[in-house]
DNA sequence: GTTAAGTTACTGACCAGTCATTAACAGTCG
DNA sequence: CGACTGTTAATGACTGGTCAGTAACTTAAC
């Protein structure tokens, strides 16, 4: 009666792995942080043993150079593409500050924002590669729409890269409190839509014309 | 020949000790965080052994409530005196910038701001009370005074509560990428007071009235 | 039967917390 | 004043638990 042939004990599946254990260690390194993170509840979570984990990677900080680089790189790439086409420099930020809302919201937002501000500085490279590649290339690109938006005078006119600076301090430190409700009782009854929009709306103000000719929409 | 009566091998300073033991706990907590922290380095730091910082303090987790809170509530009762009787609100506000900017300058704000976003989440008592007595408090007196100039019409009327928060996020962003200054090229270059007057006037900016009759300084 | 994927039991380093011991200081008395 | 004593601050060797990394063994798969 016995069913003779049962589930192997396990499966050779060498090209899932590293993916697997990738989103099994990013879960526990957002949650615990780098130190705090043990290899053998990132295998659990992974759904194999410690011992497997060492077969993909060299030892714990290259598994987390992996987690940092995969995460990163993926961010990147998900953006930079709508919104480019659009011409209305307000309409396109408005597509720049949904995207960018919409991972500063992810779950994944919070785990590199962490990381970043702690544990990356053991990591020169590995920081200044975020410094780079994440904040920095999101800042040259409202930059850009920025300036187009001067020209056209929607926007007035200032140091493009400050105000850039300044959007992405807005979103980043709102990021961190969203994230955080429980304890910023001012932010936790707001609504999401809400908080973006006050968000907008001080940036906007800050950034509208001086008075002059109420300048109208270009094109 | 020998110096038969040397200097004692250590001295019994029982007043002293929580302070010094304090102190050396904050540094290094700073840099290296709560987990990352040996009590054997704090106890070197703070020329004692470790055996000596159990006896004023139960266990780690109590050292460093005692640092957190030592270091918090110093800050808290240095600020708010000075500014709270300059009545003009732009001076006020001003006032208040400075100080905030020297706090956020301070080597203590991005040991506890690092603390605060990784860290503190496993003390959840602490971690409130950093979000209501630090982060709250200040927000609740930028709004005073902004509603004060609402009322003279220096400041363009809205929600206080949200413009107290968007300063406070430009403040707390800037303030990180301050201290990380070799990561964040773009930062790195500028003069602490530039970097304070770029926050200033583009806050300045984001509230000045609508147009209308340009409002004088009321008084 | 061979190979490569995967497992598990182990080891060595690290470190929070303990406790038996030592030394500084105060007080007391000859 | 100097010896003697009690008290308690302070020390540091030690313990026990945790966990990264290893290596000898096992099993899936072809």
């Amino acid at each position: 009666m016995s069913e003779h042939v049962a589930e192997p004990r396990w499966r050779r599946l060498p090209e899932e792995r590293p993916k697997q254990i990738l989103d099994a260690a990013l879960a526990v390194f957002a949650e615990r942080g780098l130190a705090a993170a043990r290899l053998e509840d990132i295998a659990k979570r992974a759904g194999v043993s410690k011992g497997t984990i060492y077969l993909y990677f060299a030892n714990k900080e290259e598994l987390f150079r992996g987690v940092v680089r995969d995460t990163v790189i993926a961010f990147i790439e998900r953006g930079e593409a709508s919104f480019a086409v659009e011409r209305d420099p307000i309409r396109a930020l408005d597509v720049w500050m949904e995207g960018h809302w919409r991972w500063i919201r992810s779950d994944v937002f919070p785990a590199m924002h962490r990381l970043a501000n702690s544990e990356l500085r053991d990591f020169p490279d590995l920081y200044e590669f975020y410094a780079v590649e994440v904040v920095g290339r999101a800042q040259r690109l409202v930059c850009e729409i920025l300036e187009r938006g001067m020209e056209t005078g929607v926007f007035r006119r200032m140091d493009a890269l400050v105000a850039a600076r300044m959007l992405s301090a807005l979103f980043v430190t709102h990021g961190t409190w969203y994230h955080q409700k429980h304890s910023f009782k001012s932010i936790a009854n707001i609504p999401d839509g809400v908080l973006l929009a006050q968000i907008r709306e001080f940036f906007l103000h800050a950034m509208r014309p001086d008075a002059g000719p109420s300048s109208p929409l270009v094109d």
